[in-house]
DNA sequence: AAGGCACACCGTTTGGCTAC
DNA sequence: GTAGCCAAACGGTGTGCCTT
């Protein structure tokens, strides 16, 4: 469990419950109640963190310095949504059974770190979370440091979870630019999130 | 008409408890 | 150890009232 909060910093309690229950072997969540007595229980001997933000999936958590030897994640920042965000998609990819690692650090110019990379038993996918759209011009040079990467034949494919109106700014950048259309057979687009950064049903 | 404020209501989360 | 039920707490939203 402290290894995989390392990795994703901070994460929702209904992301916990995936995660217990991929511990479990299941590919199904463990209750919502357990998952808190859970948190309640490493609150308490000071392993993890949490804060009630008033989102949906319930409180904030993160490791202490003490279980994962990180700083305390900043949690009122922007990015703070999407870094839950990319949790809860983490927690449904290990609970099926899939590895997760965050992706290397750009090594050039014109790269792109994706948000997560997705080991299968079959596949490795790279993962995107996409809560608001980009400007058409930034996807475009995405795009073109995906062609390079999946040109190199380590991943398969490049998974897009998105909110609504993300996935259409997506779905149109694949189709209008060239190097879109190149690789628009291995990039996927799902609609995962709502406006606020919960996860859809 | 617009803005500020208090209040009630609603949905969700949390923790206590019990039963299995 | 877990699921289910319940009550309390909390944040968000809508409404009514008052002032500007």
């Amino acid at each position: 469990m402290f290894e995989w909060l390392r990795i994703v910093r901070v994460c929702d309690v209904q992301s916990i419950r995936w995660v217990l229950g991929a511990l479990n072997s299941s590919s199904r969540p463990v209750s919502t109640r357990s998952a808190q007595v859970w948190c309640a229980r490493m609150e308490q001997v000071g392993l993890i963190e949490r804060v009630n933000v008033g989102a949906p999936g319930g409180s904030w958590v993160w490791g202490t310095y003490e279980a994962t030897g990180q700083a305390r994640p900043r949690i009122y920042t922007q990015t703070a949504r999407h870094e839950v965000a990319v949790a809860a998609a983490s927690a449904r990819y290990i609970a099926a059974g899939f590895a997760w690692k965050r992706d290397e650090k750009p090594s050039r110019v014109g790269s792109h770190q994706a948000d997560g990379v997705a080991l299968g038993l079959r596949s490795v996918d790279l993962i995107e979370v996409e809560l608001t759209p980009k400007r058409a011009p930034r996807y475009a040079s995405i795009f073109s440091a995906y062609r390079r990467r999946l040109a190199l034949g380590s991943e398969d494919s490049v998974v897009y979870l998105c909110t609504e109106s993300a996935a259409r700014a997506v779905r149109r950048a694949l189709s209008d630019f060239r190097v879109g259309d190149d690789i628009a057979d291995r990039v996927r687009v799902r609609v995962m999130f709502d406006d606020r950064g919960g996860l859809l049903a």
